[in-house]
DNA sequence: ACTATTTTGAGACTCATTCTCAATTTTATC
DNA sequence: GATAAAATTGAGAATGAGTCTCAAAATAGT
């Protein structure tokens, strides 16, 4: 367990709001793990546990947690959106697999060290990269 | 005028489908510009000059686009599905500005070599890149 | 012209996300 | 620890981009 509640505290308490139970109940369920997610798989995880949390308060914490540098969304190129952990986790990028929805995450200094270097050269202050591909992956290549 | 006609129409005779008139329409009138579009834009373009074409034709038209790669889907961050010309533009990746909505094109030949490089190491094959990032521009970071 | 096949427009439908609002919880004040 | 003001919540209605359905229209082959 990180100190995530600190970090997430501290953002609420900069904006004047409350750490309360159901946004703890969310903090913590999405730190129990360190996979992507999404809304609907969050919302069953944490009904196992706690039968009044709604899903509008989950969809109402989840900007609070990306504003607050915890979380960040990604896989920008899926149906419904997903999230992963900025605290805790190093920068990569992500290869899905459009037939078996596979995702390899990729350590990419290189890549954004370019992009940094393009957005400086354009006055460009980057606030969130998006840098990955879609394409086959190597077990579904072989069908 | 390029001849997008005759590769869209090769495409389709290829899988045993026709060059109709509103396809027709809905090619010209995505390749009257160079610019991004989405589907609302394109609708009200064409509707201007065709009263006849349905959403649900463009809706259909689009993935045809794709498939004979003409266009394809970019931007993947935004609220709505964007896309924009393949054919005749060099590869590149987008700064998006959060405020203004500003959209910086910048020639990527790097960025995609390195990741032909990662995806390579994990015998992935890449069928979409998609590289960018969504930040402030530098109009916008002086207010 | 006749028929089989494809395509189309209109609008119904889906489903992720956002919004509304009355009820509840939290914090500040006494 | 009651009381009141403010923030938060759950339930479900509303939104809206994208998909699907189906009867009518266009197309191609005979
Ligand atoms: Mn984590
Ligand atoms: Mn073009
Ligand atoms: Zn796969
Ligand atoms: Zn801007």
């Amino acid at each position: 367990m990180g100190n995530e509640n600190f970090v997430f505290e501290r953002y609420l308490i900069s904006k004047g709001l409350k750490l309360t139970k159901p946004r703890k109940i969310i903090l913590n369920t999405v730190f129990a793990t360190h996979e992507h997610f999404n809304v609907d798989g969050l919302y069953d995880k944490i009904r196992k546990k706690h039968k009044d949390v709604s899903r509008a308060t989950i969809y109402r914490t989840i900007p609070l947690l990306v504003e607050s540098s915890l979380i960040k969304q990604s896989l920008r190129c899926l149906a419904k959106d997903h999230y992963e952990h900025t605290y805790g986790h190093s920068r990569h990028l992500h290869l899905i697999c459009e037939k078996c929805g596979k995702i390899i995450e990729v350590e990419s200094k290189e890549a954004e060290s370019i992009l940094n270097k393009l957005a400086k050269k354009h006055d460009f202050k980057i606030r969130e990269f998006n840098i990955g591909a879609k394409g086959i992956c190597n077990k579904c290549q072989k069908k």
